[in-house]
DNA sequence: AATTCGGGGCC
DNA sequence: GGCCCAGAATT
């Protein structure tokens, strides 16, 4: 059923999921704010990251960086080391790159149009229509990960919704959806629908205040996605080299993973992995599982490019991936490292 | 069109 | 362990 028959009465459409929004949904502190600093803020931590997460970690730098200038007034190496454990590091970067551009350009005002918006480093269409909708409340759509599942279901639709095509639908049939009345709440209630009765593997159709208008036959089977690449092992061999009451790190190069992060220096070389290591992890990066050992070495090693010595009190202010922050904070590193302290 | 970029939470 | 996510930029 789509917005062509005679059952898709857009406006009921509409008023059933705004209203249900008004009763159902949650409160998070993204939504009680229309600043578009606040709202960017909240939007970029979300991209990729799961509410719970982000819930841990947004009031804290609301309070660090309040405004725009807080945070382009900060040196790079301060904002990563307060988004560490988000991930996705590029999206400081950006979110930095904006908030110096809204300061020195834009006299701290928010372009209020897509097209400006889509010119920021990291605001996409979804960011930009998230910005445009939530912030300023116009009617721009917005198609994320919840939407597409809500929309998908509704119109009974199974191209791949990852696809050129399936996009292209989606994002059309969010800009007819969306309430040109009530842009901000419209929104929100389609992505809230997505998380709870429209939930992925057991919706709750029985509770869903737009089931009349939903084609679904099997809606725990749409949306489809394209398969996932697969997953690579890798095996990663670094070191911990102590010299008086500093550590040998290394700073990630820029245009490569963990630009601009300290992590322990690499060694592949057959002497080092001869050596025991003193710690074995496992984790996830995107498409790799990594196993990584960290030899403890004490012969000096040649020190290559962007490797330094840093005192073990300023450890703690430099910004780490989480497996390196980890692995520093493990009992068994310091009890190494409790001997220099 | 495919790949790169993290990490935590959940099952 | 595998799967998922309030995506964007690059190749």
């Amino acid at each position: 059923m789509t917005d062509g028959t005679p059952h898709f009465n857009i406006h009921a459409f509409r008023n059933a999921l705004v209203e249900w929004f008004r009763r159902e949904g949650r409160d998070y502190p993204w939504r009680r704010t229309t600043d578009p600093w606040h709202i960017l803020v909240s939007e970029l931590m979300l991209q990729q990251t799961t509410i719970p997460t982000v819930l841990g970690r947004y009031d804290r730098w609301m309070r660090q960086f309040p405004t725009p200038a807080h945070l382009a007034a900060v040196d790079e190496q301060t904002a990563l080391r307060s988004w560490e454990g988000l991930g996705y590091y590029r999206r400081v970067r950006s979110l930095q790159a904006i908030a110096r551009e809204i300061v020195n350009e834009f006299g701290g005002r928010f372009p209020d149009n897509a097209e400006g918006l889509k010119r920021l480093p990291g605001i996409g269409p979804y960011t930009s229509g998230a910005l445009l909708s939530f912030a300023f409340n116009k009617a721009a759509p917005i198609v994320d990960a919840n939407v597409a599942r809500v929309l998908a279901r509704i119109d009974n639709y199974s191209v791949p919704v990852d696809s050129t095509e399936g996009q292209k639908y989606l994002w059309s049939r969010a800009e007819s959806l969306v309430d040109p009345e009530h842009a901000r709440e419209f929104n929100s209630a389609i992505m809230e629908l997505g998380q709870t009765c429209c939930s992925i593997s057991s919706p709750d159709c029985l509770l869903c205040p737009v089931r009349p208008f939903c084609s679904a036959e099997r809606p725990e089977t749409l949306p489809v996605k394209n398969p996932k690449p697969q997953v690579t092992r890798v095996e990663h061999h670094d070191i911990l080299y102590i010299r008086g009451k500093s550590v040998l790190l290394a700073k990630c190069p820029e245009g490569k993973r963990h630009a601009g992060m300290y992590r322990f220096p690499q060694r592949e070389d057959e002497h080092t992995l001869s050596l025991p290591h003193v710690l074995k992890q496992t984790y996830s990066i995107t498409r790799y599982r990594v196993t990584r050992y960290i030899h403890h070495v004490t012969d000096t090693p040649l020190l290559r490019e962007g490797e330094e010595f840093v005192p073990l009190d300023k450890i703690h202010g430099l910004p780490m991936a989480s497996p390196d922050r980890k692995a520093l904070n493990s009992p068994t590193l310091g009890k190494l490292l409790d001997h220099i302290r």
